[in-house]
DNA sequence: GCGCTCGATGTAATCGTTTACAATGGTTTT
DNA sequence: AAAACCATTGTAAACGATTACATCGAGCGC
């Protein structure tokens, strides 16, 4: 932002009107009359001016930005939801920025005092795992700003959120198994204490009752969504007396990492064992085999977030706007070669 | 941001001083005496007092932030760059812009547009097929930002540039192979005119030639750096009537793509053909077999390309700084399974 | 034709910081 | 002892937009 750029007073004197004009035509362009409105828009072309947000956020008292809080920027499965909030937030001219609030990048107070520092307008909120106090008490309490969740949220701390039924969609993922046959079924669970850890682990379990079965505790494997955890719960599995046919994977990473232990230890997917796995990352598709998997729309996630955060401000604006409370978007099964009938 | 919060005029008070002593206080504290700064840092503490960053812009007129260019915020390999930046950036108190310049998430006049519009103080970029112009030419002329380069570049734009050194990391690759006794080693490569494409390519020819080979043109396999892409060349190459014994290729996702197909075609790596990747992306270790790649240090070369645009925007304020054209990081190679002697 | 309303526009204060310039008082120089 | 200097601090004018309030004139009813 050098100087010289031209302002509002340039294309106040180019169209022959006051800067008050200028800026309702920009800002409330049904509050002036057509031909100013035009003649406006010409001198603002001519001028080639463009706003300076810097004067409109401290005048308006907004930052003009909203906050992401990542668990683990470096995890891919954010990627694309992140893409989502910066298509919806760059239409709306809202900057995005990102925060990783992964262990020893940031640590608790830096980030507290990163969104304190009236730099936010609002937050979208993707680690479930924060502690609520960092959230609830972060900052100014006048400063407060809107926050929604997105894939994960905090029970304690009722927000605005975004996300998968993840109940709904283990079980999708279960009958799908149970379907092709399957009655020794196991699972590869997320992290204790995590959110989706719980639903999708309930959901495994409900699915399995509904069909007369039980979700047997020595299948129950424990993970942290990682593909390092799903070698891990592999080399557990091997060693089971008695091994289930099939395995939900709570996660697709860790199904990779659980499919390539096993071929390591000569046992063929889905040959031996059909594995389903969770999220549809890329590497899902391509993997070897390709991953039977339940599709998160994972764009789409982080455009409704975004959209969701858009109207929370400006409903703190005082412009209405209904604000779901919750926003559960559809996922689908994506049947590829990690699954197949039991052997025999 | 909302009403209320303590400003300067409040600590100036508490502090029984005036609102420039404390301005000096806190942004060129050498400049007040070692009493007046402690009484300050007092009433900032006891007020609860946090700069408000849209004020102070629009008077320093900067933007406070930076943006980055991201080639495809979908592809996972650019997950910890943006890391390391927003990492470096944090700690400097600079926000960090991201935009998606993949085709159809944001035209290129939306991203002239909003770099334009004084959105950023400096300009990360990690796409080397922009057009020129629209980095030359963006907004006003006045308003130019200073711009550094990360991974990739474009040559007819010279500007600081942090990346590996492409060629004698392909070079590293193909020596390794060269190591293992192959003599009939042939290469993946990323899309015709990309810079990396290039770089890795002129650095696999010239290692084959210092061994007294050649790379074959039919064995030269044209990609796009994709998964996808890595399978449509492996199914190139089954069809090939003389094959190579290794195959080395320009990205982890093709190399993974690529050893994905063979093994559907009842081919072992590296059993029938070793395989070399490029990156060593988070999959790479976990894949099936793990793959034996060139590692680069993204974290750090994100770090590295923040911290050089920091400078320069310091040396543009008037602060000397030195600013090298070209920093490269080193790389090694990490091998793992997917590469052994060839066959027989 | 008078007074009223209403839409369109202008005037000027304001948002919270930074910084050029001025003022102060103390110390050193001559 | 006057002059010159320096460090420290204060005063007040910016930065560029928004918006409450004032103004103006046209249209309208009576």
């Amino acid at each position: 932002m050098a100087k010289g750029l031209p302002s509002i007073r340039d294309v106040a004197k180019a169209a022959g009107v006051s800067t008050a004009t200028v800026s309702r035509a920009i800002s409330a362009p049904e509050k002036v009359s057509p031909r100013t409105r035009q003649a406006v828009q010409a001198a603002i072309r001519a001028t080639g001016y463009t706003i300076n947000l810097a004067a409109r956020n401290l005048r308006r008292q907004e930052t003009g930005g909203i906050a992401v809080l990542v668990p683990n920027l470096a995890n891919p499965f954010f990627a694309r939801i992140l893409s989502g909030i910066a298509e919806i937030m760059s239409q709306a001219g809202t900057n995005v920025l990102i925060a990783d609030t992964a262990p020893g990048i940031n640590d608790e107070r830096r980030i507290v005092e990163y969104l304190g520092n009236n730099r936010a307008d609002g937050l979208i909120v993707l680690d479930g795992a924060l502690p609520v106090t960092t959230l609830r008490d972060r900052g100014d309490p006048r400063s407060r700003a809107p926050m929604v969740f997105a894939c994960e949220w905090i029970p304690d701390l009722p927000r605005p959120t975004v996300r998968i039924d993840n109940h709904a969609a283990a079980a999708l993922a279960v009958r799908h198994l149970l379907g092709l046959g399957h009655r020794r079924i196991g699972h590869v669970a997320g992290p204790p204490g995590n959110v989706l850890t719980e639903a999708r682990r309930a959901g495994t379990a409900a699915a399995l009752r509904a069909a007369g079965l039980d979700l047997r505790p020595d299948w129950l494997l424990e993970g942290d969504f990682s593909m390092r955890s799903g070698v891990a719960a592999a080399e557990r599995w091997l060693r089971l007396p008695d091994r289930p046919t099939a395995m939900f994977c709570a996660s697709d990473e860790m199904a990779m990492g659980f499919i390539g232990a096993l071929h390591r230890a000569g046992l063929s997917v889905p040959g031996d064992v059909s594995v389903v796995g969770f999220d549809d990352i890329e590497f899902a598709e391509y993997g070897v085999p390709p991953l039977t998997t339940v599709h998160q729309p994972r764009t789409e996630i982080g455009r409704a977030a975004a959209e969701l955060l858009l109207a929370r401000i400006r409903a703190r604006r005082g412009e209405a706007a209904e604000i779901p409370q919750l926003r559960e978007l559809p996922v689908e099964l994506v049947v590829r070669a990690s699954t197949a009938p039991p052997p025999g």
